[in-house]
RNA sequence: GGCCCCGUAGCUCAACUGAAUAGAGUAUCUGACUACGAAUCAGAAGGUUCCAGGUUUGAAUCCUGGCGGGGUCACCA
């Protein structure tokens, strides 16, 4: 319909002014909610191409698109704006043709294939609250970019390899007297974490001990028994000793299975898995190539390096001088596998802003590489989430867990509900699934209803709210409109004759809700161009909230109005569909009944 | 210190491409369940959009300079 207007508006101006003006260049918009109107064309750009005072051009157009448009049964200039209303038939239409469609929402097929990291987390310790809000970004991008016509595929990297591997791996082995998961009744990832704080703690205890007996503070550190034993295991794993690939292969064995459960549980999934220990050889070789293509430089210490002083940037390590790989090594390995295992169109990465200035080195040099896969790389930065205390450290314990986290929403769930007492009649496994269901919905919500751009502050005291503007009260509305509907349709009073007869008498808050619902499909395309879940959850929520207060303005049991009410059950399962599809694209599931 | 990001109601956050009176929730106050679901709704109050300039018919939004907060500049990952 703006497209329509637009185009229009522009032969007008072309036909009135003699000047053309591309359809694109004309702006339309929806007017503040005061304004009876549904959409404004914005006149002062055209005022300006004709020479004439905004209110003059205002008034001249909208008798043209009069004459011109016969759905336009008002065109009233205020100021630079002119307002357009559209007939009743034209919405009514609207809505039947769109909630004919079954593909409503959804755009065309681009034919673009595109690949999305998330998660990517380090195998020594459970998954946090800074975790959640990449999965969910990361997972409902995904399902943003299909919904918006592109074949999508999820991809993980486990950071599996390294010194801070070896940390939970030491300290199991000093101090893990043979515990597993079984014995100690712990789930894997926990249980490796644990070690991780364990490494952690006692090193600070040996240092501390050390500096006691009068040594520096980085030398106690250097030669903390703990510190020596650390680089000896890296060594080994690196060399491949049996001992220790072993106690790896156990220890990330039980982390990856705790990670199954709470991915399950967050009803997340990913189309392949990737190691960074089964890709940091292959980042090197491209490396050595890049060397002999003289695109990199060595140094006298044998060390490689990149300059990007041309860039704007610093020079950056790519292999150290005894030819071990460093983090950005193994990213380029990582990203040739990637791209020779699916050929994407687009790399997206979905990782903290922290990491801005590496992936920027990282596109620069598979640029530099000539690899045809590095204009399509993208970052999908998002702020990292903070608590009232700073930071959260892994390290010194001090996290929100995820799984916890998981826990205390479908308690908090649970609760609720039994409060209300609605669903006395379900069955104890159908009470988990809807807790379950209600729970991760306030969790998401909660995190995907912020500008993923910005960092957000936690505080784990104030428990995340079910009231308001929340995943539950979107929710909420879905089940309610569900409700309404299985009553209405069991009544069976309407009939379209009656529909057509008095259909035409369509109530400003019927307008209103109709109009938001005709942004739907554009929302959508900005969230997928933009990666931007938070304009689509906040979309949702002016949806539900618009069918609330219709639904409080229309009784519908009136008998004498059963083409209102027909009107009421089209507008209710277009809007429960809408906000089911909504809901879909922030990786949100919606109850039936509540 | 260089570079990047952020600064909006007491608090947590919105505001699509620059557009009309900057919006929600929460907290506070007032009112609404014998009618389809009160996890709800209606209303009140709450703002120098960090500051100062500039561009524009029009700026929270763009530009410049400050101030404040965070991130990053590792032969850590």
């Amino acid at each position: 319909m703006e497209q329509l207007l637009r185009e229009k508006s522009a032969a007008i101006v072309e036909k009135l002014y003699g000047q053309k003006i591309s359809p694109d260049e004309i702006l339309v918009n929806i007017p503040p909610k005061d304004f009876p109107f549904d959409f404004t064309i914005v006149i002062f750009p055209i005022a300006k191409l004709a020479r004439k005072s905004p209110e003059q051009a205002a008034k001249e157009i909208g008798n043209e698109l009069r004459i011109q448009f016969e759905e336009i049964v008002e065109a009233e200039p205020v100021k630079g704006f002119l307002n357009i209303k559209l007939s009743d038939g034209y919405w009514i239409r609207f809505l039947t043709s769109a909630m004919q469609d079954p593909t409503f929402g959804n755009l065309p097929s681009t034919g673009k294939k595109m690949m999305i990291e998330y998660s990517g987390p380090n195998t020594n310790k459970p998954l946090h609250f800074g975790h959640l809000r990449n999965i969910f970004i990361g997972y409902s991008v995904s399902e943003i970019l299909k919904a918006a016509g592109n074949e999508v595929v999820k991809v993980n990297i486990y950071n599996d390899r390294g010194i801070h591997i070896c940390k939970s791996m030491l300290a199991y082995r000093k101090f893990g007297d043979h515990e597993t998961p079984q014995s100690s009744g712990m789930k894997g990832d926990h249980l490796v974490g644990k070690y991780y704080v364990k490494y952690d703690t006692e090193l600070k205890n040996e240092i501390g001990a050390l500096i006691l007996q009068g040594a520096a503070e980085d030398e106690a550190k250097k030669e903390a028994p703990l510190s020596v034993e650390i680089k000896e295991m890296l060594v080994k794993w690196e060399d491949g000793d049996p001992e220790v690939r072993t106690l790896w292969n156990t220890l990330n064995g039980w982390v990856y299975d705790g990670f199954e459960e709470t991915y399950d549980r967050l009803g997340v999934d990913f189309d392949k898995a990737y190691y960074e220990s089964q890709n940091y050889q292959r980042g090197k070789f491209f490396v050595q190539e890049g060397l002999g293509k003289g695109i990199f430089f060595k140094k006298e210490d044998g060390s490689v390096w990149v300059d990007l002083t041309k860039e704007g940037l610093d020079e950056k390590l790519l292999l150290r001088a005894d030819g071990t790989s460093v983090y950005i090594t193994q990213d380029i390995g990582i990203a040739e596998a990637r791209y020779d295992d699916f050929h994407p169109d687009i790399m997206i990465y979905t990782i903290a802003s922290e990491q801005d200035y590496h992936m920027k080195v990282l596109k620069l040099i598979c640029k530099k590489l000539g690899e045809p896969y590095a204009d399509g790389m993208y970052h999908l930065s998002y702020g990292m989430v903070d608590l009232p205390s700073g930071r959260m450290k892994s390290r010194e314990g001090r996290v929100v867990d995820a799984d916890e986290m998981i826990d205390e929403m479908e308690a908090t769930a649970a609760e609720h509900t039994n409060d209300l007492g609605k669903i006395e009649d379900f069955s104890p496994a159908e009470q988990q699934d809807l807790y379950h269901i209600l729970g991760l919905g306030a969790l998401k919500f909660f995190i995907l209803k912020v500008d993923p751009r910005k960092k957000m502050l936690f505080n784990p005291e104030e428990s995340i709210d079910f009231h308001g503007f929340t995943g539950p009260f979107i929710q909420y509305t879905y089940a309610r409109i569900k409700s309404v509907m299985r009553k209405a349709e069991s009544a069976q009073v309407f009939t379209k004759a009656e529909i057509r007869e008095k259909a035409s008498a369509l109530q400003p808050q019927e307008r209103s809700l109709i109009l938001q619902l005709q942004r739907f499909p554009s929302i959508i395309r900005e969230a997928a161009a933009g990666y931007d879940p938070a304009v689509l959850a906040n979309y949702i929520y002016h949806l539900a909230r618009a069918y609330n207060h219709f639904y409080q303005e229309l009784p519908i049991l009136n008998a004498e109005e059963s083409a209102t009410r027909d009107l009421r059950l089209r507008l209710s399962s277009f809007v429960a569909s809408v906000i089911k599809k909504g809901m879909k694209l922030l990786g949100i599931e919606v109850p039936e009944r509540m």
